[in-house]
DNA sequence: CTGAAAGCGCTAACAT
DNA sequence: ATGTTAGCGCTTTCAG
């Protein structure tokens, strides 16, 4: 095994106790002691036992955060920000995969990972409300994105219902009359789905336009070839759309390609929205107009929360917080070429 | 705090030892204690509490997953198969993240994480040999990618100088006679880099096709913005190149990107071939050519290794594992309008 | 087949 | 400013 702290303590000729002070600095010590305790951990090579500290302690400074996919890039970048925000206040990150799996939400949230991890951050897809407030695990939980609403955690979010309506007012704007909807759920279980289609059927009620069933497609998943097999459907209509919002980027960028596919110009022929804004669709051609939400806010807050939570600091303020987000308009609706990369 | 092994044995009215028996199965325990307490356990609802395990046990069951970025879909794609891998064999993967940063390679190679980590894999890309001969770590390593070779850790890598000569053979036999190369690096600082080219360099040679300094591009990154700014530059050339192989699929489709911007028709004017086989490549505009390494297998490999490292079994056969390749050909070389997600 | 007890390395309460 | 010590929850000899 490793160098242990008594192995310093002799060394260096002082008790544990003093070396452990030396190490995590809760109590003074003297400079000279200090100086030698250090020589001693240098010619050593001594590191703390963290499987010890965390016995003692009762924590481990290890917190999760599960996500659906880690190959949607819209996770990744949140999971980048994440990581560091964490290690930054002191923590690991772990990632988990629920694959948008039942099981796997429902273990993670009932603390299958209990002694391992101090607090978890969920973004939940197939685990409902009520299995939220049922959940059987003392740690602290944070939620983001919009599975799970009105449960006592702590919620980090954009508004989906207003952001899919500026994405539609967007495409009203510019001309379009036919406006359809790319990868709703199925059912109850995907909540944010329903939200962004509320915001959809409200935009179009505003602006006046006739909300039509045949124009909201529904897809299994969220990736690109959902959005591909989804929009072949509708270009296949009598009469197809000429715009479309996709739930997600990768959506939208499968829908995209499907029109390309199918000989029809974006966006003379249909327009192209998407959520999440990817970097993946500041290249894409044509480069893809987004709803931008503010990522490395949601990350953050996320992570800062469930550590204050962990540590017990007294948090303020609501529980739901919702972030802000932007139109960024590029050439899948506005034709204008633009400079890739932005 | 939770309920321990003591709390159960008091329960059951047997002792501390049985009680870890029947929870870890390592000798025989009687039906009816057996039965006794797994009662206890079930109603008082116990999970073994993992850093005293550890603690006693002396690991962690915790190996990471380091990569350059979380970000580039490759170590996603990876990364989501790795975490897959490492779960059925009853480890938990955290991700590190380098930034393709020499400190933080380096401290992670040290053993910075010494005491909560059984083992690490690495993809390493500033650090070199030297460094990784004078690692001062006890645990197991298992390196990925082309960063470092000939050190005694195993090494699961594709052959990138012949993986590159393919993907310009690819070229020559499709016409192209005047091929760039984006993505080099400058100096001593990225081996897979040099790889490449020298596989560029090679299938040139034999090509009979001359080698043009100006044709090989350097970037600073692996990003899609570092593919567009390297293509804007070759375009400028007096004779620009009627074909371009990027580092990686992201460069390639910055590449393709710019040739757009440029008014340069994909591959009519210009050829894109990438490396990676990301998902992104199957539903660009044009979808991209590339050379597909065998990732799950690279994963899987690389997380069983290290296992058996960890718990000292007999490992035979080579260190360095060369896994296969293939070339995928689509629009982006062959022009033909082939099936987007193929 | 079961029990008693040592001790993994550390922190924190209590002494000095 | 420094030392002593109990004990976190578990695994694992050694005894019976």
């Amino acid at each position: 095994m490793g160098v242990s702290l008594k192995d310093i303590a002799e060394r260096a000729g002082v008790s544990l106790a003093t070396v452990s002070n030396v190490v995590n600095g809760y109590r003074p010590v003297g400079e000279r002691t200090r100086q030698r305790v250090q020589a001693a951990i240098d010619e050593l090579g001594y590191t703390p036992n963290l499987s010890a500290r965390h016995l003692r302690r009762g924590r481990t400074g290890l917190i999760a955060l599960a996500i659906p996919e880690l190959t949607n890039p819209y996770f990744a970048e949140l999971a980048e920000v994440a990581i560091h925000e964490a290690g930054r206040l002191g923590y690991t990150l772990v990632m988990e995969n629920t694959a948008a799996d039942h099981e796997a939400e429902s273990k993670l949230l009932n603390g299958s990972q209990r002694h391992v991890i101090d607090g978890l951050i969920l973004s939940p897809v197939r685990v409902g409300r009520e299995e939220v407030l049922a959940r059987a695990a003392d740690t602290p939980l944070v939620l983001i994105g919009e599975g799970v609403h009105d449960v006592p955690h702590d919620h980090i979010a954009i508004d989906n219902v207003a952001a899919s309506r500026l994405a539609i007012r967007h495409l009203v704007e510019s001309g379009r009359r036919r406006i359809a909807f790319v990868g709703a759920g199925r059912g109850d279980d995907r909540h944010s789905a329903h939200l962004r289609v509320r915001g959809y059927r409200e935009a179009l009620a505003e602006a006046g336009l006739a909300y039509r069933a045949e124009l909201v497609a529904v897809t299994a998943r969220f990736g690109r070839r959902d959005g591909v097999h989804a929009m072949r459907q509708l270009l296949a209509l009598d009469e197809p759309p000429d715009a479309v919002l996709g739930y997600n980027d990768l959506i939208a960028i499968g829908a995209l390609r499907a029109a390309v596919d199918a000989g029809r110009g974006v966006p003379e022929d249909v327009a192209v929205v998407g959520i999440d804004d990817i970097e993946e669709g500041r290249f894409s051609t044509p480069t893809l107009t987004t709803i931008a939400p503010a990522k490395e806010e949601i990350a953050r807050l996320a992570v800062r929360r469930l550590v204050a939570r962990i540590e017990g600091a007294e948090v303020t303020g609501p529980l739901t917080v919702q972030t802000p987000f932007r139109l960024i308009a590029r050439e899948s609706t506005t034709g204008a070429p633009g400079r890739a990369g932005t």
